[in-house]
DNA sequence: CGAACGTTTGAGATGACTCAAGCGTTGTGG
DNA sequence: CCACAACGCTTGAGTCATCTCAAACGTTCG
C-alpha cells in the first residue's frame, strides 16, 4: 500500500487499516519524477499534495546568488507538501533528489477525508506539525552546532526518520546524496563538508560512501550532533535511546 | 477583544466576528505573566494552548552548554502553542521575553470548535503552518546569510509582522529585546551582535535604541537582509511591495 | 575516449568568536 | 540622596573555524 510509511511508527497517533485506505482512495495517480526535478515552485497555485512513495525530496530557498539552503528533506512517508492544503501556495520550492514515486492527493479529496472523518483531519495536522518541529531541530543545528556536528546531527536525524520508515536497521542506510546536497542541508560549502566527513571518518564516528552510511556507534554520533530524537515523535524503542542532552524525565 | 490581532491581514484568510467570538469564547482565562518567564517546558504534557495577546514571547532550544537558539518569536495575535494541541507534548520550551498577557484556550474547548465549526479548524492549522514557513525563513537566515544580512532580515520580518498586527508604522516599532536577545535569534555572539548594529547604524540601514527600532529606507534593509514577505502570508499593500528576490511572475 | 560530475587536497583570506576590560544606565537599600 | 550592584552596551586584540580559489583525481556514462 502507498500509505504504509505515513505516519508509522510515530507517538501519540496510529493510522487505523481503515484510515490508511481512506488517504489511499484520495491517491488519484501514481507518478514516477525524475531525480532532481522541480515538482512545485514557491507562488504556483497548488491543488494537490504529494505523498511520497519512493526516494528522496528536498524544500528549499534560493538566494539572490543562486546560494541554496534545504529547509527539509523528505523520505518514503511523508506527506510531501500538505502544507500546502491550507496555504494554497508555498513560499518554497519543493523538488526531487534522487528518482521518486509519489501518490498526489487533490484537495478536494483532502477536504472531503476532512469532513467526513475530522480525527483523521487532525492526524494529518498533527503530520504537518512534526515537519515544523524538524524545522526546529534545523535551526538549532544551525545556529548553535559547529561543521561536524550539524553534519552528525544530520545524519543521526535521518537515520532516525529512516528507521521508523522501516528503511535503516539503526547502523546502515541508503542516502543518495552528494557531499553539495549536505552542504545545502547544513549551511556550509560542499569543500568544508568534505573535510568534515574525512574527520569523521578517522574518528570512527560515521563512514558515508558510495550513498551508504555506516554509523557503528549511534550513540557517540548522537552525543558529537547533540542529537536528540524527541523532536521527531517517533515510537520505536532504539530510536528514542539516546536521549543525550534531555535531563530524566521525573 | 483578545482575539482582535489573531489572522489579521492575512492573505487567504479572514475570520468572521462570529468566528473571533467563537474564539473568544474559547478562552477560559487571562493571565499576566513575567517577563523572563517560562510557560512551558520542552516534556510537559499540556492541556491548553495560549494566544498572545500582549508582550513578546520566545520559544527556544538550549544546547549542552546552555547556549540558546530561538526559535521563534511571537507578537501579540500569535496563537503561541497552538502546536502543542494536535502533539500534546512540545519538544521545545516557550517563555516570555517581556511581560505579557495571554489567554488560555483549554483544548477541550478546542476540540468542541473543531467539531462545530471545521472551517474555523482549518484556519487554526493554516495559523501553525505561517508559524512553519517562519521556521523555513530563518532557516535561510542562519543558512545562508552573513551576520549584517542576518539581523537585517530580522528586523524587516519583524517589522513586518508587527505592521500586519497594528505595532509598526512600517518605519519604526518598539522591540524591547537585547542585543543578547537578538544574538539568540540569529546564531551569533552578543558582541558581534553589537558591531552589527553599529554597522546598520553607520549605514544608515537601521537605528535600534532604548528598545525602539527605526528603519528609515525599509525597502534598502530588506534588499540587505535578502527578505522577501512573502512567507508571511501577509496581506496589506505595503508589506508586500519588497519583493526583491523573487523573479516578477509571468 | 572524452565529458561531466563528484570528491579530494592545498594555500591563503576573512568573518565571527573569545577573552577582557571599561562604560553607561537603572534600580535599590542604607 | 548617595553608593553600589546588576545589567546591558561598547571596544580592543588575538584566535580560529570556515570560506574562497585553484587544481588534481576518480568514476560513470555515452
Amino acid at each position: 500500500m502507498f500509505s504504509d510509511r505515513f505516519l508509522r511508527n510515530k507517538r501519540n497517533v496510529t493510522l487505523s487499516p481503515q484510515e490508511r485506505g481512506t488517504i489511499e482512495a484520495a491517491i488519484s495517480e501514481v507518478r514516477t519524477l525524475e531525480p532532481r526535478s522541480i515538482l512545485v515552485r514557491a507562488g504556483d497555485d497548488i491543488a494537490h499534495s504529494t505523498l511520497l512513495i519512493e526516494g528522496i525530496m528536498s524544500r528549499y530557498i534560493d538566494d539572490r546568488n543562486g546560494l541554496r539552503q534545504l529547509v527539509a528533506i523528505h523520505v518514503p512517508g511523508d506527506f510531501v507538501d500538505l502544507h500546502a492544503y491550507p496555504l494554497k501556495v508555498l513560499d518554497h520550492d519543493v523538488a526531487t533528489m534522487t528518482a521518486a514515486t509519489v501518490g498526489i492527493a487533490p484537495h478536494a479529496q483532502l477536504d472531503a477525508i476532512i469532513a467526513a472523518n475530522p480525527e483523521l483531519g487532525r492526524k494529518l495536522w498533527y503530520s504537518t506539525l512534526i515537519d515544523a518541529a524538524i524545522h526546529r531541530a534545523w535551526l538549532f543545528r544551525l545556529g548553535r552546532l559547529d561543521a561536524m556536528g550539524r553534519v552528525a546531527h544530520f545524519l543521526c536525524e535521518t537515520n532516525a526518520r529512516l528507521q521508523a520508515a522501516g528503511l535503516s536497521d539503526g547502523h546502515r542506510f541508503a542516502l543518495p546524496l552528494t557531499q553539495s546536497d549536505l552542504a545545502e542541508i547544513c549551511g556550509l560549502t560542499n569543500v568544508h563538508v568534505n573535510r568534515i566527513m574525512r574527520q569523521l571518518r578517522e574518528e570512527r564516528l560515521c563512514v558515508f560512501r558510495s550513498s551508504l552510511v555506516e554509523i557503528p556507534d549511534p550513540q557517540r554520533l548522537a552525543v558529537r550532533g547533540q542529537f536528540d530524537p524527541a523532536y521527531l515523535y517517533i515510537d520505536l524503542p532504539d530510536v528514542t535511546l539516546p536521549s543525550s542532552n534531555r535531563p530524566p524525565s521525573p
